[in-house]
DNA sequence: GTTAGCATGTAAGGAGTTACATGATTTT
DNA sequence: AAAATCATGTAACTCCTTACATGCTAAC
């Protein structure tokens, strides 16, 4: 029954939120704008977008911009369900928008979606990224595993990403939490929005 | 007809190179050693185990830990034509090695991978990174797209993430290189693998 | 003695890719 | 007028997950 469940069509209803556009200009916005997706095939794309339009979240209709002469060039935009149910996968903030997939496309949104629900996301991924942390540091220092070079070069590496990512997101968490005391009276201090240390 | 042709096989081969093992523990070390397939299901390890039983690339054995009482803990071991086809894998340097997912994997194994295929994989994985790195410059500046902030932010991070596995690349190459103009039958380097500068 | 973790599997299905097939429009 | 790129689609297939099903072993 096409359940089309995926992070694809939150992405795509996100994208056609902005203005309608053709599946060819979606699939360059999927991985320039949102950095997911990367080469996402047209054998998943248009089959996804014939069951958005079968579930009524999207419509199509040809391009008008071409008077006449122009053929089929099939422009989707979200219909008002469409906006609805991208509002509702919106609001969801549960463990699966915190994989690495997931997390990208929804914070690409966040400009759309309420602040509790952004809070519980970013507080949700940095949780993620500390399980994934504390297994690599654990399984660092258990047995002492004799890893080669090669292989304790990559762990580092990854490691050090991940700790970037933590960085990255308490940023983010604490300028969360500063805007929604900003409009409170008594609120117990400022700290610094913007751009950060760095060292 | 199962080929089985991914990384997989590859990651398999390559930890049961080091020693015989079962699969719970396979699945173990594929997430904390090599890092990739973090959460691999049974229901993808044990066919894959068997598919390369059925070609011959490994052999089960029950475990003769335990003398009688214990039960099949089928332990896996690498046969000749294993170790062969593990060889062969590991030689191969095409796009395909340049990919996130096989990059970490093949990289885990440069211990058992001879220097030109190391540095074609190293070379061509950078490449892969300078690719993305252009597109994302390139949109950033190509119409000065009116993204939020949010979306603005996303891309920074990406930005920096894929920079830093670069200068990370770089100093790979550079080791590769002294390693190999250093090469006198004398000498074994103790180099410095792994993360360098900071800033 | 029961919970938690070790250990092995299978069937159904989801989410994507590859390879193929077609045609319109723009650039050289 | 040829080549490149824009644009849309389908069928077969791959790889992996989920949900189920089973049983052993250690610790509390």
């Amino acid at each position: 029954m096409a359940k089309r469940s995926g992070v694809l069509e939150l992405a795509v209803l996100g994208l056609l939120h902005e203005s309608p556009m053709h599946g060819y200009e979606l699939r360059k916005r999927l991985s320039s704008q949102l950095g997911a997706f990367r080469a996402l095939s047209y054998g998943s794309l248009y089959p996804c977008l014939k069951e958005l339009v079968r579930q009524g979240l999207i419509a199509e209709s040809t391009d008008p911009d071409a008077s006449g002469t122009r053929r089929s060039k099939i422009v989707y935009q979200l219909t008002a369900d469409g906006k609805e149910h991208f509002q509702q996968l919106l609001a969801e903030s549960g463990p699966a928008s915190w994989d690495d997939e997931s997390f990208g496309v929804r914070f690409a949104f966040f400009g759309r979606t309420d602040a509790d629900t952004r809070m519980r996301i970013l507080v949700g991924r940095r949780g993620r990224l500390e399980e994934r942390l504390d297994n690599l540091r654990g399984s660092f220092s258990r047995t002492r595993e004799r890893l080669d070079d090669y292989t304790t070069a990559l762990q580092n590496h990854g490691l050090d990403s991940v700790e970037r990512e933590v960085r990255w997101l308490n940023e983010l968490i604490d300028d969360e939490a500063n805007r929604k005391q900003t409009s409170t009276p008594s609120s117990s201090e400022a700290l610094s929005l913007g751009d950060t240390t760095k060292e």
